[in-house]
DNA sequence: AGTACAATAATACAATGATACAATTATGAA
DNA sequence: TTCATAATTGTATCATTGTATTATTGTACT
């Protein structure tokens, strides 16, 4: 049952961090998860950028810097693609490159509502024993 | 029959009161008395200014603080509206829910990365460190 | 006067939006 | 087919909007 591709990204108008950051962030994650394999083409960004509401020179400026990253290929006329051959450490790059995002959006946000140091790093022990134990059985 | 905002703001360059400040309590109080509504779109802090005859810096300086009371919400380069869902104090229990939210969502994310408990808790360690250094947690 | 601080102003910058353009593809008539 | 034309796609440029940093102004206090 696959989502619409926008469905899975997730803006924050709100966010200290900028609109195209956030998709450069979701858009990096998708591939090291494999969720978006190399040849898988991107929407348009003028269709992205409608179905998420934002300019579609915000999606542009995302689709520019991951090619320039080398992750997507983006061609005048034709669409973006997931680069189809990432070189070999890319991927084990871009995994940890995602989780450090994903660590630090969690440390942002959680500050942004005001929480310590102790209760975010308190909060995150508690999800992992919680999300541990379900993941042990099913394993 | 609707005034320009402008006109609606009174503003006493005489008064002791700091203009910045006059500016806050008179949109905190068009909010509460429903004049203004959750997603309005507030002038721009340039507009605003030119009609006002203040400089464009002391309007952006009442925004960033009813900003950071949660009253309105500005994003770079789209304007400044009225916060959708202005909880006047955020409850404790809606803190927490998102607290657990984002911590939930981190150690899924991760997880679906292929990161261990081990990782995913040394890359929080990581950036509550790096982040606590930039705000100076203490105050 | 001199100092210290808050309020305001000036300037440069970063993120997003609007518009026009170029490259490619799709379509259809000859 | 082949060519012309329209539609679609990304690109380039500049305008608009809020942000950050610094300078200036004004006020209160010694």
């Amino acid at each position: 049952m696959n989502k619409r591709f926008s469905e899975t990204l997730q803006i924050d108008l709100r966010s200290d961090l900028p609109i195209y950051l956030q998709l450069i962030e979701q858009i990096k994650r998708q591939i090291a998860d494999g969720t978006l394999k190399p040849g898988d083409q991107l929407p348009t960004v003028r269709s992205l950028a409608e179905e998420l509401r934002v300019n579609f020179n915000t999606v542009a400026r995302s689709y520019r810097m991951l090619d320039e990253a080398g992750v997507i290929s983006t061609q005048q006329g034709r669409g973006t693609y997931i680069t189809e051959k990432p070189p070999p450490e890319l991927s084990d790059r871009l995994r940890r490159e995602s989780l450090m995002a994903l660590a630090s959006r969690y440390v942002r946000e959680a500050r942004r509502l005001g929480f310590s140091s102790d209760e975010i790093r308190q909060k995150l022990l508690d999800q992992l024993e919680v999300q541990t134990e379900l993941n042990n059985e099913g394993e």
